[in-house]
DNA sequence: GTCTATAAAGCGATAGAC
DNA sequence: GTCTATCGCTTTATAGAC
């Protein structure tokens, strides 16, 4: 299918789609070797490890993404409620609206979830505590920002499920939009004039 | 492992467990042997269709399992809040809270999506409807109801994904119970005496 | 660094004896 | 109805030419 692959950072995007759409069962050397346009010789060079690590190394760049995009901001905005908002919009336009599933999560759900355990569990940990950090911030109790965030990871998934299921991303869209409205009731939202 | 298989019917259960453990993909005909204690020619004497088969009568018995269990009875129970409180309590025990995966959001995630795309869009339309249903009962307008059904879809899945991801079974019983509290909240509740 | 060729194992599925 | 043996194909992975 596609081509065009010259650097290593390309080829994992690639290959994270593949994994994607068919699971790490699913996606065989010669699905990714199709996708990059590069041989499975060429695979084999650059991850030696073979198809696990080329799924570990696709994690390690996601997690990498996320922490850029949304971690990160969530931590150390000094706007916190600006940027639950931001995160809701990434998540959104990263999930394409429930029409891309996340990896992470179908690596948990399937078989391979022992050999990757330690990757999925920090992702999601991670998530949550920067998530728990913005809420603090924003005038919520340690212990009721710790639940809204697993509760935002857990209807982020499993939005994500029931789009695919019901094949309608509107369920995803306005599972986010309910998210958002609901992370941030009934905090004191002190605004800063 | 298991052996013990009389009829059809004590096959599809044992074939399903594969299934939830394994994936599609990853359920090989050597598993599913294995575990019925069944060699392959016999499986394909039960399942002429082969795997594919196999997952479809799994699916089909889960749905049923569902009809009987949950949806009637949040349909036709004669306390629609009762029903919704047993939903709950059903749905903790089915899937061992949380340390038992959803085969239909498994399949719905992977790649055998297209082949059981009908299925799974009805065993969570089936579901919402039936929840939706019990809701407007209970007080809830119908767009509310609606909503809510749809939302417990979700956190269900979401919370499954979650609970696996984290291995932490109390994420998936902590998502019962605020469901459950969440649902039938500002319900006018019109106690009949 | 890329490719083709190929190895060794596992896959779903079938045939046929019992 | 159960089994073993096997087919034809695909899998992951390797070897080695260029």
């Amino acid at each position: 299918m596609a081509k065009a692959v010259a650097e290593r950072a390309d080829i994992l995007p690639v290959l994270a789609e593949v994994f994607r759409a068919h699971g790490y069962e699913g996606a065989t050397l010669a699905l990714l070797s199709e996708a990059s346009g590069l041989g499975k010789g060429s695979l084999y060079h650059f991850f030696p490890g073979g198809k696990q690590q080329m799924c570990a190394e696709v994690l390690a760049e996601i997690d990498g993404w996320f922490a850029a995009n949304i971690f990160r901001p969530l931590l150390e905005g000094d706007d916190p409620e600006a940027a639950i908002a931001g995160m809701i919009a990434a998540v959104e336009r990263y999930f394409k609206s429930g029409r891309r599933v996340c990896l992470v999560g179908v690596v948990a759900l399937g078989a391979a979830r022992d050999a990757f355990a330690e990757p999925v569990r920090a992702y999601f940990k991670r998530w949550a505590e920067a998530l728990a950090s913005a809420l603090r911030r924003c005038g919520c109790p340690a212990a009721t920002a710790r639940r809204r965030a697993e509760d935002a990871m857990l209807v982020i998934q499993g939005a994500l499920v029931i789009a695919r299921a019901l094949d309608d991303p509107k369920v995803f869209s306005r599972a986010m939009a309910d998210l958002k409205g609901r992370l941030l009731v009934d905090v004191a939202s002190t605004e800063p004039v």
